[in-house]
DNA sequence: GTCTATAATAAGATAGAC
DNA sequence: GTCTATCTTATTATAGAC
């Protein structure tokens, strides 16, 4: 008996679409980190999620087998998007004062440039942080900017510059809170006080006041 | 075929319960805050509402309309209840370093003992404050904590305590994100630094330094 | 791996009796 | 004003062909 064989040419030929599994998955995570943000966890639809994308709704099921799981993905990714560029930021050469003001407008501009990192992570707490708990991923990213503030502050109180014993967390927490939140409640803080934080001369204030009210806090 | 026919017996034997549309209101409204509070306006479910109440799902479209509406009076009653409060402050008769003391305090202790206020708000930011910016109620409310700052900072310039020409919404959003933040970011934040935010040593602790970093910057 | 079609159920809103 | 029952649509998830 004899078998047919498949010609280069049939396969060519009989092929609409090519097979990309990296590229499909890749391209329904980002419909994902679209719709979730935009729409939070319960206001986000599947339906919406597979019209973003090229593919369908039944792939969504197929790679992440649920609206949950892919909810937790989309945490996932925007959390690591993160902790890489925190890495970057060559402190120890700095003077006390001088790397607490490049952690602070770091920390500022990163926050104005992530607003997706702010939403989701608002979105997040609105869950009681019910997935970040349970993403051993996301709970075991480093904590660089807790470990270069200790730096800082150490070396500020040797100096005496700054008073000595000061909590780095109690830092990373004053100066983490004015910046998201100046994005997270942008809207209600800015309708009541009608104020436009996105205005750059506003940024720019507002930049100086986290900087100076944090140096003001650590100065002796 | 015989139809089942309803006996005047089977429909008297239904206990009478009696009507109080303002109490069946209040009921419903206070019903609505803590199902919006805790799953979102897109995760709360009417049929979830009507359980928490001694009345029906049709009474909530009888008095309110719709889920939306609804939403809407939760969110204005929960702003309502906050402004009243902010009147009792009696700020003019402090020195202006005790004055701002005050005010901080006032602030975080006003954040700590409402979370379904700071929840809600949350909430509505997630929605983009399009409620709020419908709600004429809430945006003529009172910013009274803003009068009397300017007059705090005005009072601690004069006597040069403070710099000169500091804007006292700055002041403000300093203020409000550290308090706002610890309580609505406490699932995330608490879980990546292992840090419980409703610890009391930790609260008395973060309401010194949201004092001390208002302070430093105030100062000349 | 990808598609179309559809199951199963949840959820917002309403009807109509009393 | 209040109740029970129900309509209509949306929504998560799956089946099964290719």
């Amino acid at each position: 008996m004899t078998y047919h064989t498949i010609t280069p040419l049939e396969v060519t030929a009989r092929k609409p679409r090519k097979n990309d599994p990296d590229k499909t998955r890749e391209d329904i995570l980002q419909a994902a980190i679209t719709e979730f943000v935009q729409q939070g966890l319960s206001g986000a639809r599947v339906d919406a999620i597979a019209e973003r994308t090229r593919t369908s709704k039944r792939m969504i099921y197929y790679y992440f087998g649920s609206k949950e799981q892919l909810y937790l993905k989309v945490l996932e990714k925007l959390y690591g998007d993160i902790r890489q560029t925190e890495a970057q930021l060559n402190l120890a050469a700095l003077d006390p004062i001088q790397a607490i003001c490049r952690v602070v407008e770091f920390t500022f501009d990163h926050h104005e440039q992530n607003q997706d990192f702010v939403r989701i992570v608002s979105i997040e707490n609105i869950h009681y942080g019910a997935h970040v708990k349970n993403s051993t991923m996301i709970r075991s990213l480093s904590n660089n900017i807790l470990l270069a503030l200790e730096d800082i502050l150490l070396r500020g109180a040797e100096q005496k510059l700054f008073k000595p014993g000061v909590n780095p967390l109690d830092i990373h927490l004053l100066i983490s809170s004015f910046c998201f939140y100046r994005t997270s409640n942008q809207y209600t803080f800015g309708q009541i006080f009608d104020l436009n934080l996105q205005d750059e001369a506003v940024k720019l204030r507002h930049r100086q006041v986290i900087t100076e009210a944090t140096l003001g806090y650590l100065k002796l």
